[in-house]
DNA sequence: TATGAATGAGGATTCATTCAT
DNA sequence: CATGAATGAATCCTCATTCAT
C-alpha cells in the first residue's frame, strides 16, 4: 500500500497528472493491479489518499512548531512555520504542485477538506494570539505567498533552501509589516 | 479559431485539465473535430495557443504599465504591475490555474518560454532601475507571491478585488522593504 | 448500425448473454469499438435497442392480424396472433430467450416498457371484444404459456412449426374453454 | 457448502446472472474465496450445482405426487403435479428463471441432463398411463406452458397462488381436451 | 481445512487523430 | 474549407483463480 502510495508520487513528480495511470503506477510500485484495487477503490481515491498522506505530514511539522510556540515572540513562530513548510514543498516540489492541482480539481471529501482547513488555521491560532488583524485572512495569505514562492523556486529550479528562506521570511513579515 | 480557443478556456474553466478533450472543445465551439484539426495541429498545440494567448494579454498590460514608469517611483510602478496581474488572473482564476499547471507540465516550446520570461523581465527592469539588489530573483519572487495570493484568492471564493489589492502590495512592499 | 444489432442478435443467439462483449459485437459487425460507441452510448443501451427491434417486429404482426379482426370470430384472431408469435419466436429461438431474460435483468426504459405492454394489450383487446372475462390477466396468461411453449420447443430442437402451431392452439382454446 | 448454494441462490435472485461472481458469493455465504474453491472446483461447476440442487427439490415433489397417483384419475394426478411445480418455481421465481436461462447457456453436464429429463419423463409416465397420444411431446409442453404462466405471473408481481393454480389448470385441462 | 492477498487476462469505455466526402 | 464517421490505442476496472500461510 505504501509501495503503492510512493509509485504514485513518483509518476506524479516526474511525468505530471496527465500521466498518472493505475497501469503504471502498479507497475512502479512492482504490484498488479489488481492489488491496486484491492487497496483502492480507484483512481481518484489513491489520489485522494496521497494528498492526505502528503498534507499530513505537512500538518504535523506545523504542529511541531506549534507545540514550541507558547512563550517565544511572532517572528520566531512563523520562522517554524515557514521552515515546515520549506522543508516540506522543497523536498519534492513538482509532486506539491501537481497534489495542490488535483485538490483543486477533484470532488474533495471530508477528511481532506479537514485536513487543508488545519494548516491555515494553526496559523490563524498564532497569528491571532499575536493580535495581529483578520488573522483568518493573513494566515490564508501567508500560507499562498509561501506556496508560491516555494512552487515558483522549486520550478526554477532553485536548490539552495537558505536563501529561498530568507526571502520567504522578508514577504512574510513585510506582510505582517514587522520590522 | 477564436471560438475554439474560448471553447477551450471555458472547459478549463468550469472542468478542469481532465475534462479537455478534442471533441468537447469542437463541439463547444460550435465547430466540427476537423475544423479544430484545420486550426491547430493537435491537443497541445491547442493549449499551448490558448497558454500563448492568456500571456499575452498579461504582458501587453505588464507592458501597458511599463511605459507609463519612467519617472514615477517604485510604489506607483509595482502597484501598476499588481493591478494588472490582479485584473488579469482575477478575471478567470480558474482558466489561470488550469494553464498555470498546464505550462509546468507541457512539454514548453520557445514562443512560449519566452512570454514566460518577458513577463518577470520586464518586473526585474523596473527593479533594476530603482536600485533593487539581485533584481532578477526579486521579480521572480514577487510574481510568484503575487500569483499564489489571487488563485488562492480566487479558489477561496473571495470576489471582491479591492482588499486582496492591498494584501498583495503589502506583501509585496514588504519584501522589498519599502515603507 | 443495422450491422452492429445483427452482430450482437447472432452472438446472443449462439453464445448467451455472458460471452455478449462490445469488442466480440463491433468484431462480428465489422466495425471498431469506436464505431459501436459512436451508434450506442453504452453495452446496455444496445443491448435495449435489440430488444425493441425484436419487440417491435413481434408488435408489427401483432397489429397486421388485428388489422384483419373486425368481423371475425375469436378463433380466426387467436390463430393469427398465434401464428405472428411462432413465426417471430421459432425463427430465432436461442436469440429470443436470451433477449426474454435480458429485459428481466435490465433496468427498463419507458420505451422498452410501452411495446412490452403494447403486445398483451393488443391480445386484450381482442378478447375483450368478444366478451372473455378479465380479458388483461387471460392476455397476459396466453402470451406467456404461448411464449413458454415455443421456447421449450426451440430448445428441444423442434423445426417442424405446423404441430406445435397445432398444440399452442389446443392450449390456448382450452385456457379460454372454447371448442 | 450449503451456505455458498444459498447465498449464490440469492444473488441470482435479487441481481441476476451478470452480478454472479465468486468473490460476492463468498463474502456473502461468510465464508472465503479459498473455501468456495474448496467444495466446487469453479464458478460453473457452483451453478451446476445450485441448478441440481433445486431441479431435485422439484423432482422430488414430483416424484411424492407420483406416489400417490396409482388408481386416481388424470386431473387428480395432474393437480397434484401443478401444485408441485407452482409451490416450487413461485416460491422463488427470480431464482427459478436465472437458473432456466443459466441452464440454456451452460454446457451442462450429464448428471444435469438426466434430472432434467426425469421431470418431464414422470409427467409423460402419467399421461401414458392415462392414454393420452404422444404423451413426451405432451409433458414437454405442459411443464414449458406451467413454467411459462408461473414465470410470468411471478415478474408481474402476483402473489395469490390459489388464482394462478386455476389458470394453469385450466391450460393444462384445455391442452389435453378433459373437460 | 480455512484464509485472503495477489495475479492478470478480459472487458467497457474514452478520445486524439485521420480521411473520404 | 468544412464535416463528422471511423479508427484503435490507451485506460479504468472486474473477477475467476491460485497459492503461500
Amino acid at each position: 500500500m505504501d509501495a503503492i502510495l510512493e509509485a504514485a508520487a513518483r509518476i506524479l513528480e516526474t511525468e505530471g497528472i496527465a500521466a498518472l495511470n493505475t497501469n503504471a503506477v502498479a507497475e512502479r510500485a512492482g504490484a498488479s493491479i489488481g492489488s491496486l484495487y484491492q487497496y483502492f477503490p480507484g483512481k481518484e481515491a489513491l489520489l485522494a489518499a496521497l494528498i492526505r498522506r502528503e498534507r499530513r505530514e505537512l500538518i504535523n511539522a506545523i504542529y511541531r512548531e506549534q507545540a514550541r510556540a507558547p512563550g517565544r515572540d511572532l517572528r520566531s513562530v512563523l520562522d517554524g512555520f515557514i521552515r515546515a513548510a520549506l522543508r516540506h514543498q522543497f523536498e519534492r516540489p513538482a509532486l506539491a504542485r501537481s497534489l495542490e492541482y488535483a485538490e483543486a480539481i477533484l470532488p474533495i471529501d471530508a477528511e481532506t477538506e479537514t485536513l487543508k482547513r488545519e494548516i491555515v488555521t494553526a496559523v490563524a491560532d498564532a497569528l491571532r494570539v499575536h493580535g495581529v488583524a483578520d488573522p483568518d485572512t493573513a494566515a490564508r495569505d501567508l500560507a499562498a505567498l509561501t506556496r508560491g514562492m516555494i512552487d515558483a523556486a522549486g520550478l526554477f529550479g532553485e536548490t539552495e533552501i537558505a536563501s529561498l528562506d530568507q526571502r520567504v521570511r522578508r514577504a512574510v513579515y513585510g506582510y505582517l509589516r514587522i520590522l
